[in-house]
DNA sequence: GTCTATAACCTGATAGAC
DNA sequence: GTCTATCAGGTTATAGAC
């Protein structure tokens, strides 16, 4: 939920106020669309959650395609202008990836939807929604660092592609999953805040220690 | 697609042969919830590319619902099957970790559906379907090595759980995204067998990488 | 075992009143 | 801006013939 603390509160009786409404179908939206993907999703569980009726969805965005479209847009491109903000270039490429590395895992901690969009819409419309920059960008950016960091040698002779799949994977797979395997953390909420800065911090390491070149032995 | 090279064929004019026809349904319900999902699925689909009617669904499985069931087993307790009989404690945690990451890099590369289900079945339905053994038994093991490789001093002080979460990430992310990242690949199929061999040698690198202690400088 | 209907329901989308 | 009512098309599941 990128926007609108209004849209928390329950609607209350018959407010006219277009913005807050039409921020509370988005809010819904991006729930409804984050377990379920575009085809699954359905107007009327959106409609119910917002406390509106179905037809203000078609009041305000054009089908269901377009509500799509724009949540997605909503969800992805501020955080990716904000990667794309780092400036990274002038940082030695171990700060440069921990930055980004942090970054990342920061938005997507404050908005695991972004983790289940980012799958249901690779995996179900092979990414036709995606708002293009999004990819570009972010793995522009970390494969550039990766290849600095192997030219410097503190980086190891890895495949930049391939790794800069793996570190965004490791960045959002527990978001995704969470349901999955929270019996390992029997009686813990997955999505605490406290869980959410281990999985920060743990995957940080990962990542950096992924990459590092082979210290050598005495 | 775990059965039947008989399914792979397309369907000769009138046989009748109840084995071959149930396998055929499952192979293209496998193809059709990896894309879809439960919910999203469509029968009409399945029937479509099985080159049967829809009745024969129907008669073959309960419901859609059952139907989907027999499908997650099938594609996942075969292979936790083969990682339970590895017998890895007989290795030293860098090589039963190594045994255990490369079976899991085969398997799902072999059957890349695996990972789209994985993700499907997490987010949509919260893991309801998901047959127990899978997450228990393989993440069991997972944190077992990383725990008996931290106590000898093999791998650095890493969280186990998060850890396995992670290793486990790092195996199915390319499988489930690779649309959308194939640009960064221009011109290569994503899952060519060419391009499957580097995901699993990267991941396998990154991971051990990943885990293991820092070496002591001289 | 497999097919052709068809029932019963669900869902995206719109018309028209307030 | 928001609602009620409703249509058209799609979808799961079954009945009954071959």
């Amino acid at each position: 939920m990128a926007s609108s603390q209004q849209a928390k509160r329950k609607r209350s009786l018959s407010v006219r106020d277009a913005e807050a409404t039409k921020a509370q179908i988005l809010d819904a939206a991006e729930q409804e669309f984050a377990i379920a993907g575009l085809n699954a999703a359905r107007t009327e569980t959106i409609a119910a959650q917002t406390g509106v009726t179905k037809t203000m969805i078609y009041y305000y965005f054009e089908n269901k395609e377009a509500l799509y479209q724009e949540v997605l847009n909503r969800a992805f491109i501020k955080p990716i202008d904000e990667i794309v903000q780092l400036n990274l270039e002038q940082l030695p490429p171990q700060a440069a990836l921990e930055s980004l590395t942090q970054l990342f895992l920061q938005q997507t901690s404050k908005n695991p939807n972004i983790a289940s969009i980012l799958f249901l819409e690779a995996i179900q419309n092979r990414g036709k929604y995606y708002p293009k920059q999004w990819i570009e960008q972010l793995y522009g950016k970390l494969i550039a660092i990766l290849e600095q960091g192997i030219a410097q040698g503190v980086f190891r002779p890895l495949e930049p592609r391939h790794t800069a799949v793996n570190i965004v994977g490791t960045c959002v797979f527990y978001l995704a999953v969470h349901e999955n395997v929270k019996h390992l953390w029997a009686g813990s909420r997955m999505l605490s805040k406290a869980m959410l800065q281990e999985h920060a911090q743990e995957s940080l390491n990962f990542v950096l220690a992924g990459v590092r070149a082979d210290v050598n032995v005495s």
